[in-house]
DNA sequence: GGTAGTAGTTACCAAATGGTGACTAGGCCT
DNA sequence: AGGCCTAGTCACCATTTGGTAACTACTACC
């Protein structure tokens, strides 16, 4: 009774239904770690370059508010991507960098940007 | 002036102004396409299994709803992650599975995913 | 004639998100 | 005395986002 061998009867009558399930998506941390706009900027800038100062970041982000930025750093620094270096004194002076995890996930990053180069132009 | 070797010194006196900016940013593209919930479910489920059709995407993916599910297969549909197949008739039969690229990037992604393991659990 | 089944669509609402501008500490410079 | 500097913080507002429930078309089946 199932002799169409076509692509849409393969597709569309499959024999069994899917195991797969979403509850046990290992994507699901990632999405969280760089959820939220600006994110990636950070990564990004802060991978390609050196450590980076509180100031320099506004500077080379353009755009972004010090709230966000300040978010956004607390954020990373909790989940373990990036250091956090507050130096005393007046004016304070707070540098942040990558942690090994963080490089890695920058690596990482890059090279899934390659990939999407391959996509028409939007 | 500046015979302050330590790590902070150098961190945080550099001698020049970091010459990065994130306007050239090469992950920009990518947050858009991976931006919004359940997207990396729906590349992740897809990438896991065969192609499925609507409903059981609505199936394995617990919580989604028929609204953002659509919104999600178009825009991934749009910028060429996945394609649509839509097999005319009553009850209609439509199904999606990834491009290439869009194998490419669950895979890339799936990298990822083994990075993040390294972080503390949250 | 009522119901089921698929793949959505629509209007509406609540929550999350991000931007803006004002404000802070505390020492140094003019 | 006033202003500048850094690294934020805070209150407030507008936009964006996602969820919910009802509704659609069309045929087949009971």
């Amino acid at each position: 009774m199932n002799s169409d061998t076509s692509l849409q009867s393969i597709l569309t009558n499959p024999a069994h239904p899917p195991e797969i399930s979403a509850k046990t998506c290992p994507l699901e941390r990632l999405g969280r770690l760089l959820r939220g706009t600006w994110t990636l900027q950070v990564l990004w800038v802060l991978g390609e370059g050196r450590p980076l100062r509180f100031g320099d970041l506004r500077t080379v982000i353009e755009g972004i508010s010090a709230k966000v930025l300040t978010e956004r750093l607390r954020f990373m620094e909790h989940t373990g991507l990036i250091w956090r270096c507050h130096e005393e004194g007046v004016p304070p002076k707070v540098t942040y960098g990558l942690t090994e995890v963080g490089t890695e996930l920058h690596d990482g990053l890059k090279r899934l940007g390659r990939i999407t180069d391959k996509l028409p132009p939007e």
